[in-house]
DNA sequence: CCCAGATTGTCAACCTCTTTACATTTAGAT
DNA sequence: ATCTAAATGTAAAGAGGTTGACAATCTGGG
């Protein structure tokens, strides 16, 4: 592969994420100490307990962080889209992993070794610090989440997740399952589609296979934010 | 206050958290910048959404971490114990308090400025890495209690909670009103009421006046383990 | 083109948790 | 000691979500 090509992959990465932070320097070597591979659908990336080597970035495609229970019931953490990156808890307190990871679909993935990274986090302390600013937005980010099942209803969780999803995505349709929406914000399969009817029947989405379209994006967050912007 | 009496009360807070990991020269910069605080009950430490200033300790007491809905409902994020830091995400990222903070009786906190740490961690690299294993810390613990809201019945969220704050204080008995007990796994008093008779009938706990004794610690907690240890 | 597997639509029965209501107990203040 | 506010115990009714079941629909691969 050649710079160039390293450098249009990185740049998609690194635009309003952790490594806009970063000085030229330093993301030029990081450049040269990523490895880029495609995954198909449905690839283990790493799996809850295991010593993490890497840190993940999503080019393309879409990753699902999850978790098995004991009875073999698999419930979702949360999907990780193109531009983010996540793996860093472990990276900066050499823990384990704490969840599962899958591609859900084909999927281009950069992956940097934590000892690269240890070794530009100590030349470039801003290095350092970007990655504490990709590790707060995650708390923050779960804190929310935390928030959210002890102060929202189902359907106002449901909208939400679909509303964060969309802007993440920066588009007007999310590709999903009904089965595992509901597993994100820990409802039934059949909960989610009476939702989402009731959703469609007052005009705010359409309903297509595996996925929804959102026509009224106003109505879905006045849902949960429980007032008008 | 003397140069002892701000080493004992720093000990107390130093002891397997963040601050274990600092080099002594850093820690005693630490204890000359510290200040400490008397708070009675009910005392508002922080507001959700303000700009953040200081990282606080617990010496003694308990504080309340919560958020105010729009209709004015109370949720509880979590309680901190004697010998816990927290506030360090808007120390580190900058940004506004996630959630209010109350004492919830008598409490003496320590309170560091931001510019201190800073001071100190431009000083000494290993006072930047200990914050940052304290707020991977605090990400670990939000994320498994997402998990815990997707993967755990609210009988085994009572337990799993009741089992951390026992760990926490390092005690059998637990003091909180089953309202509040119930505001932070997502449940009614009522329900609270009704599990923490049952155990009751179990053997396995002792109810008192605004508390809980726990008597049978195993089979409490092989109700969420989902085996016996 | 056709088939198999995945996904969706829909219901009814069931179960759990919430809500409402009220009596009782407890701790702390005066 | 007494009073008051907070906390607890308890039950019935109702709301809301789950489960299980089955038919219909869709998509991608051969």
């Amino acid at each position: 592969m050649n710079i160039d090509d390293r450098k249009n992959k990185l740049k998609s990465l690194s635009s309003n994420t952790w490594m806009s932070g970063l000085p030229p320097e330093a993301l030029n070597e990081l450049l040269i100490a990523a490895r880029f591979r495609n995954y198909s659908a449905n690839q283990c990336l790493q799996t809850k307990g295991e010593l993490a080597g890497v840190l993940y970035g999503v080019l393309s495609g879409e990753v699902r962080i999850s978790a098995t229970t004991s009875f073999g019931e698999e419930i979702v953490f949360t999907r990780i889209h193109p531009g983010k990156w996540f793996g860093e808890i472990a990276i900066l307190d050499g823990g384990v992993r704490t969840h599962d990871a899958f591609t859900t679909i084909q999927s281009e993935i950069a992956i940097l070794p934590k000892e690269s990274i240890i070794k530009i986090c100590e030349k470039h302390p801003q290095a350092y610090s970007a990655l504490v600013m990709l590790i707060c937005q995650h708390c923050r980010q779960a804190f929310a989440a935390v928030d959210d099942f002890l102060l929202l209803s189902p359907e106002q969780r449901l909208g939400k997740h679909i509303i964060t999803e969309l802007d993440s995505l920066e588009s007007n349709r999310v590709m999903i399952s009904q089965q595992e929406l509901g597993a994100l914000i820990g409802i039934s399969r059949q909960s989610t589609n009476k939702i989402l009817k009731s959703w469609e029947n007052k005009g705010w989405i359409k309903r297509v296979y595996r996925g929804i379209e959102v026509v009224e994006y106003k109505s879905l967050r006045s849902l949960f934010l429980g007032f008008e912007l």
